[in-house]
DNA sequence: CTACAACCTCTAGTCGCTAGAGGTTCAAGG
DNA sequence: CCTTGAACCTCTAGCGACTAGAGGTTGTAG
């Protein structure tokens, strides 16, 4: 029960910033502070932390992170929610790969039309301001 | 030379505010104003917002946008910034395809791990608490 | 004239951080 | 013990691309 911020940082690989900021929005309880005023922290909180980092960097939002710690405090609870928050997010995921990939054909046909010559001629350019010239499926 | 910024808006399929907001960064001109202070806009705004919204949805940010506007201004100018431009942008899209791509991996195995039964049996938590569980690239 | 939609500016918020200013505490080394 | 510099603190504001609401004015149809 003896760990600084920077060293909470250190073992968790989340910024001590980061660690302020998740503090603001409620994602980690307030530690308890030192005679100086320093916040010290618990293996337990190295835990929670390592939890919502590797949630992050699967993209899960704050909020869904805050409900999936809620459910992993309470071992005896169906885990039918964090399924769903998971699949749910695995759609989002889908969604926007989709989107992209519609997208990045998009750019892949204006590139290859882009024959280097004027700015008059260039089919960037040229498909960029004529909507009729694109295939883009938001039109 | 007598269109409102709401028709403006709907002949563009952007939003008023967002107009406002293009206005403040300077990616459209100020308008003149009617006597009442209304802002007013001729087809060749019509034009360049199209552009701008096109370029959007293909995910250009505002600078490159900008900088595929100033070239467009000037037909006789030579149209290799604009290719490079877009390539560069379709290697950022390719970046974030990749990445999620992998992303959605790991929510799979994730998912299909996921019993329905209690949290504290949940792949789902336990995945999420237990960095040595995720095939993760990031790790 | 009235009423209401559409216009205006300004401020602040979204999301998830990130950074810097200005100050205090901690701990190693002399 | 003193000094020094790293690490800590709070607070504010910024990033990008919008978005929304408060409080007020203008335009136009009935």
């Amino acid at each position: 029960m003896d760990i600084s911020i920077g060293e909470l940082s250190r073992r968790t690989a989340v910024k001590v910033a980061t660690i302020r900021y998740y503090e603001s929005v409620a994602l980690v309880p307030c530690p308890p502070r030192s005679e100086g005023r320093q916040r010290r922290y618990g293996e337990h909180e190295v835990s929670r932390l390592s939890f919502i980092r590797h949630a992050r960097e699967l993209g899960f939002d704050i909020e869904a992170i805050r409900e999936l710690l809620a459910m992993s405090a309470q071992p005896d609870q169906s885990c039918a929610e964090a399924d769903r928050i998971a699949r749910r997010h695995m759609a989002e995921v889908d969604r926007r790969i989709s989107q992209l990939t519609a997208l990045r054909a998009e750019l892949q046909r204006m590139v290859e039309a882009c024959g280097h010559g004027r700015v008059g001629d260039c089919r960037v350019i040229e498909t960029l301001a004529n909507h009729d010239q694109c295939e883009h499926a938001s039109h």
